[in-house]
DNA sequence: ACTTCTTAAGAAAACGTTTTCTGATTATTC
DNA sequence: GAATAATCAGAAAACGTTTTCTTAAGAAGT
């Protein structure tokens, strides 16, 4: 049925080991280079990867293993790190956490049994079981970083563009803020942190909320803040979706950026220049981070006993309409 | 090194074949089947998956192959598929051909190497020499159809949902229309033509626009369009990531939506909502486009034979704001 | 010119499973 | 109770490659 290396050898009259030799780019003699080219192209060969990958030990495969993808992060930072990978010869198998440890282990070993060559992972907070499972491949922490120090990681600055946020609404006159953070992720905490402590030095009165991953939430949180007696004059959210959850809750409630309340967060996802006068965002360097990722992946598998390292990045500030100054407060400095 | 097979047999003092088939689930001894399960737990094996696809010859691997993952219908659509597969115990491998119709040659080879159960497929417009690659395994198209009839198909209506937004703009009071329409997807050819027929049918000033895949592209034609003398009074662009270069380009040219110019297209991407008083949109069931492609997909493994078959899915318009009355005809009606 | 080193190609082993084949034991039928 | 059928477990083959081993021939060194 299939054509396989036999079939090429035979009708270039080869050995197959020699097929193997020319299709792997060892040196063999042109002449017979020729012919067993002619042959697979007029037999119309194509490797069986699963018997290549059995016998030469090497998948040339990668996992990148992330919370969701239909996060613009999470999307942007996975198409970089495909284009990388195809272009090594490297495949790249997705998956999905949705913040579950258990699935998240679940893939983990899915890879193990994969004999992958790498994974990519942004891993959950309560996956500290991680270190456990002896993995027998380089992992590559991603956007979380959790406490352990086993792994290779690239993270952003999390504290420090925290608070570079909080100040920015602070040099805005904002004096009352309030903060959702995600708590499934270790980003969220750390974001959480330079928020708090940020504010604290600055004098504020900030209010950081912890929200649970799931469908609605950050809505419902939003919507309680705003309809208290004094809500904050700023909100900040600690990542992109949370933003947009936050605008759509400002929106039901009949409120709007930042003529009500002024809004600033994370990742400069596409809507965010369009609405309530441009959201004002840390910018995440996404294409870095899948970069910077492979790039450690791959130096791990060359040097497999090297210390574990960590990259921390830093964002950029975009400041747009969203950050205005609060009307009242403008008012009592005027 | 690696605990294979072979290592569980002698710890459970069974042969490899009885290890192979408690695995696989076939009925075996209790005892042994007991026995079995400890040795796997004591000695921490992990099956090989590279070799269970060479030997088995089923590769429990799909393809997804769409233009760009980070066009958010794409990552809906690859969300649901990813979902299923998984459940199914499939790993699904995704790859972005950017429209190149030799990029998506190169990964359908790939995928022919990987000797992929099937792949799901967005396919470009340019790539009608697919019938000539003689695949061995079944594919099913997604969004884009092609004229070709050789491979299964789940599409949205999209002539007709076309159709719908102009009469829906022809409702709102808009007389004068201009359509933005991605050249390089056959879905892009077919929203044209039900644009131009149903702008036809109603007596409209209407012009369509075949916009290339590019950064920039769409904003530079819209530009044009606002600049001119007697510019339209509504918009309408093929799908999400060409509405959100239209709005860009719009707050670009200090315009606003729908004060200046009624907008309205498909994909109900998530900042829709917030947006020029709402973005009003075809919403395709992206849910439901990705279980219909893997259902048609596991089905054609089971029935290779049977005729090619063709879905057509229904939209939803949301009407919203965007796609208000003009001002100056409202004017004119009082 | 003879040994030694290098290079190249074929033969055969190996990779870790599943599947086929074979023989033995148990169940079923008359 | 004997003959046949059905079940089950182990031995061995098979999957399609790459790699190791072996042998032969040519290059280089003395």
């Amino acid at each position: 049925m299939s054509v396989g290396i036999k079939d090429v050898a035979r009708v270039a009259e080869v050995s197959p080991a020699t097929v193997s030799r020319v299709l792997s780019g060892r040196s063999v003699d042109p002449a017979m280079k020729e012919r067993v080219l002619a042959a697979v192209q007029s037999t119309g060969y194509r490797p069986n990867l699963a018997a290549r990958r059995l016998r030469s030990k090497h998948s040339n495969t990668i996992a990148l293993i992330v919370a969701d993808i239909r996060n613009p992060f999470f999307t942007a930072v996975s198409r970089t790190v495909e284009d990388i990978a195809y272009a090594r010869g490297q495949r790249v198998i997705l998956c999905n956490t949705d913040e579950d440890p258990a699935k998240e282990a679940m893939y983990l070993q899915l890879m193990q049994e994969e004999r992958v060559t790498g994974v990519i992972l942004a891993p959950t907070r309560q996956g500290g079981d991680r270190a456990k499972m002896k993995l027998d491949f380089p992992v590559v922490l991603i956007d979380r970083a959790g406490s352990g120090w086993t792994h290779d990681r690239v993270v952003l600055d999390n504290g420090a563009m925290a608070a570079m946020l909080v100040e920015h609404l602070h040099e805005q006159g904002h004096r009352r803020i309030a903060g959702l953070f995600g708590a499934a992720s270790s980003t969220g905490i750390e974001r959480r942190a330079g928020f708090e402590q940020s504010a604290a030095a600055l004098g504020l009165e900030a209010e950081a909320l912890s929200v649970v991953h799931g469908p609605g939430e950050a809505e419902r949180r939003v919507t309680d803040l705003l309809n208290r007696a004094d809500p904050p004059s700023a909100l900040i959210a600690s990542n992109g979706v949370m933003l947009m959850a936050v605008m759509r809750a400002v929106h039901a409630a009949g409120r709007s950026v930042p003529q009500d309340v002024a809004l600033a967060g994370f990742d400069n996802d596409d809507w965010m220049e369009l609405v309530g006068g441009g959201i004002t965002v840390i910018a995440q360097p996404v294409e870095e981070i899948g970069r910077t990722a492979m790039a450690m992946l791959v130096d791990r598998i060359d040097h497999p006993q090297a210390a574990a390292r960590k990259v921390v990045l830093a964002g950029k500030l975009i400041a747009r309409g969203s950050s205005a100054a609060p009307v009242r407060t403008n008012r009592k400095q005027a």
